[in-house]
DNA sequence: ATGGCTCCTTGACCCAGATCAACAAGAGGC
DNA sequence: GCCTCTTGTTGATCTGGGTCAAGGAGCCAT
């Protein structure tokens, strides 16, 4: 019997590379990142570090998503990060978590035990420069983010969202949409009111209401088809295309 | 007759060094960004940089104020960043800028045309480690922030305002607290309003309510005296108290 | 197939904060 | 001093999205 041959992707050949922090690292260093790694595994639901945790590895998402949270004493919670495949987690530099990570699908992390990855990175500049350039992508996502919570209505939120969803989706597969694209949701009603400073009837109200008015279709309630990818881009208020599909 | 002796400072000696880019940089290193730093000044007002400008330098802010902002077609505006004097200001390894940059006051920065500062950093990973760390910070600034514009009160956003102002007040200038805390708050209404996702009405109208209830007083209407930190944390519904004070 | 989940939708009502509008308080400039 | 311009305050009213509440739709497990 095989195991989950998921666990065996390696990391210079894994098909998300073009995106991950090896993304320019050569066959050497990508021998020495091979030697600390190791692959972990979280079932949906489950809480990867808690805010406060001491953090003991850093790593990639390889497949399945995780969230980001950030929760006050009376439960109001915020998500501040949205964590797909080829993201990275985790700080260099700092000993404790400032968030909540937390798998909302099954998950599986290619991690490194911090110390050795914080070695590494000390002796090969590659991988600072690289963890720079995605914490500055991240960064921008979050200004971007920023927007959207401050200063768009519910209905733009919405339409924002799935905007990103199907870029990021489209950027991962290196692929442009044909015509109609479907996209799934990766997210409950809730989280996706987590993620938009909403409530989950809200969320469940502007969706209903993209969809009478013909913006996006359902296929259940998770998988939504873009008729027509400019009319969303306009719903979500985006000034810019905002760089969509790569 | 001297030039504004603002424009000699030194890297090496500025008062803010402890948080600024070259924080760790030895006596080397310092010399070849001196090599290439200029300063410029900027009046109250000026846009330093536009959302979609060339970026020619990257460089770190040494006196004065500036805000990044993003703007919606129908002139909703949000607040994304808020430089205070050692922020570092640009991308390297992005030609050109995804937000407005403002000087709110005059400002003076130390720039770096971008080729020779991405050699140099190239050249020296120290800098670009260094430059990842001060990312890290603002990008968990930024997650802070997301909370605020996702779920906090009008109140709880003014709080959190003067508080983390406080706290980047007290950071910069490495000192404690000595009993009751002033402040100046560096912004005109509109600006927090623009920081906080609220109307310039809601912020007058909130700032009046802290100030009827006690939790502050003000000197005119641009410097604040906190009486009770805590107390103020307390309103701001910060969960940790944030690192407060370094 | 039935009960008990979790997730989602929809309705009725309410309220925090937006909007519209008037006015006060400085800060220069002359 | 007086005028003007910008910035800030406060009031009256409106509304988008929150809150509370009642079902519906899948999806197991028994």
């Amino acid at each position: 019997m095989l195991q989950d041959h998921s666990v065996h992707v390696q990391c210079g050949d894994c098909p998300i590379r073009h995106r991950a922090v090896c993304a320019r690292c050569d066959t050497d260093e990508l021998t020495r990142l091979e030697q600390i790694k190791y692959y972990r595994s979280f079932q949906a639901g489950q809480t990867i570090i808690w805010s406060g945790d001491r953090m003991e590895f850093v790593g990639s998402v390889v497949s399945g998503i995780a969230t980001l949270t950030q929760t006050m004493e009376d439960g109001r919670r915020q998500m501040v990060g949205l964590l797909l495949p080829s993201d990275f987690v985790g700080r260099p530099g700092r000993a404790t978590a400032a968030f909540d990570v937390t798998a909302t699908t099954d998950l599986v992390m290619c991690c490194f035990r911090k110390k050795p990855f914080e070695d590494l990175m000390a002796a090969t500049p590659h991988i600072a420069q690289r963890l720079l350039e995605m914490t500055l992508d991240e960064l921008d996502a979050a200004r971007e983010w920023m927007l959207l919570l401050g200063r768009k209505t519910a209905r733009e939120k919405i339409a924002s969202l799935i905007a990103i969803i199907a870029r990021r989706d489209a950027a991962l597969h290196l692929r442009r949409p044909a015509g109609a694209l479907a996209v799934d949701l990766p997210l409950t009603r809730e989280e996706m009111a987590d993620y938009l400073g909403l409530t989950l009837e809200t969320v469940s109200r502007q969706i209903s209401a993209l969809k009478r008015d013909g913006v996006i279709s359902l296929e259940g309630n998770r998988r939504v088809t873009i008729a027509d990818i400019d009319r969303l881009m306009e719903e979500a208020g985006d000034d810019s295309d905002g760089g969509m599909l790569v």
